[in-house]
Parts: structure tokens; C-alpha cells; sequence
DNA sequence: TGCCAGGCCCTCTTTAGGGCCTT
């Protein structure tokens, strides 16, 4: 059976909850045997204000989370839908930050590791001018996926990605990267996972 | 008062600094 990895991205108030940030939209793109096979989606009303810069970055307005549905009930939702599937994110350090800490306010804690297909991709496409998600999208040719900075539209940019990274270690290595894999490639230096993968040749 | 992340990677490096990436 082919393994599922739960794809996630969030929209947020700011940088970090260390700063008191709050996420305001979650997105999961559930991929498997190389395609998306589920989505969830789903503004959420922390309490939390959205600064100007961020309303104008993600098109997520205060007004918008005022009839959202409770933070609470939107990750107790989206933490049941991913299950014990294992996370991936693009910079996985700020999702998995907003994750653990929303989680955590619910009394529940993450069982799996994060890969994170930033690292990912600078070890693997380093001759791509950008690693930023949409840069990197279009210069690998993947479908667009709706509106940038929305939590499901950046998801499932980050799982085409995800599947394109896992084709091309297919197809240049036989290597059959499952999210192991992916885990242990990130740890690795860039410089010895291209020596590794003979990416300078 | 003023400021506020943090980890990774490259290089004019390693006794450090700056850019990238996420909102």
C-alpha cells in the first residue's frame, strides 16, 4: 500500500507564536501512489488580529474570521484528518512551530516528523534561481493551484512538489523516497547529499 | 526606549556575516 503524507500549509497573524502570532487558515493536501487523493480546508477564528500587511499579503481579513469557526474546533478537525499520516511542509520550521503550539493548546501532541520540501528542494534543484513555493512551482513547470498565500492553494503546491522531487530521485536514482527518505536526505549537508546524488556532474 | 524568529547555506568562513524562506 502506498504511503500517505499529509502536505499542510498555514496562514498566520505573523512569524512565530513565540511573538504571539495565531494561525488563521489551515491547509492539508493528502498525497498518495502520487497523486492528491484528499483536502481539507478551513478558515479559523483564534481571536487573533490580522495586521494590515498580512490582510493584504493573504486576502485573509478580520472581517472574514469573525464568522470563522473556533480555532479549537477547526485543528481538532484538521489534526483527525491528518491522523498518523506523516507532515511535510515548505519551511517546515514555521508550520511545524503553529502546529505543535495549536496542538498543544488542545492537550495533544504530534507523533510524526516533518520533512520539508525547502530543504528538499535546495539540495535537490540547487540550480533553481529560487526556492521560494510559487518561484519554484512555476520553474518546474507544476500547475497552478489557485489564489498564493491561501492555506489549501499553497499545500498543494508544496504536494506537487513533493511528488515532483519524489519522481525525479526516480528517475535519475531508482531511489524510491518515502517520507523517510525525505527525512533523512534534509539532515544531510547539501554539499554531500549533491556529492551523494552527483548532482555537480 | 527600541527592538523583537530561527534554521539553513554560502563564502571574500570556521575567532563571521549576510541572504534566504515561511506569515
Amino acid at each position: 500500500m502506498a504511503e500517505r503524507i499529509a502536505v499542510i500549509d498555514f496562514e498566520t497573524t505573523g512569524m512565530s507564536p513565540a511573538q504571539g502570532a495565531r494561525p488563521t487558515e489551515v491547509g492539508v493536501a493528502m498525497i498518495e501512489g502520487g497523486v492528491i487523493v484528499a483536502r481539507y480546508q478551513s478558515l479559523m477564528n483564534a481571536g487573533a488580529w490580522v495586521p494590515p500587511f498580512i490582510e493584504q499579503l493573504t486576502g485573509i481579513s478580520n472581517a472574514m474570521l469573525r464568522g470563522a469557526p473556533p480555532v479549537a474546533q477547526v485543528m481538532a478537525e484538521v489534526a483527525d484528518f491528518v491522523g498518523d499520516a506523516p507532515l511535510l511542509a515548505h519551511n517546515a520550521a514555521f508550520d511545524m512551530k503553529f502546529w505543535d503550539a495549536e496542538l498543544g493548546l488542545l492537550g495533544r501532541r504530534r507523533t510524526r516528523d516533518f520533512a520539508c520540501s525547502l530543504l528538499l528542494s535546495r539540495r535537490l534543484l540547487p540550480e533553481a534561481p529560487s526556492h521560494k513555493l510559487g518561484s519554484l512551482n512555476s520553474w518546474a513547470g507544476l500547475p497552478g493551484t489557485g489564489q498564493a498565500h491561501r492555506a489549501l492553494a499553497d499545500a498543494e503546491m508544496a504536494a506537487n512538489l513533493t511528488l515532483h522531487l519524489q519522481q525525479l530521485l526516480w528517475a535519475r536514482h531508482e531511489i524510491r523516497a518515502d517520507h523517510g527518505y525525505l527525512c533523512a536526505l534534509q539532515k544531510l549537508s547539501a554539499a554531500k547529499v549533491r556529492g551523494l546524488l552527483r548532482l555537480d556532474a
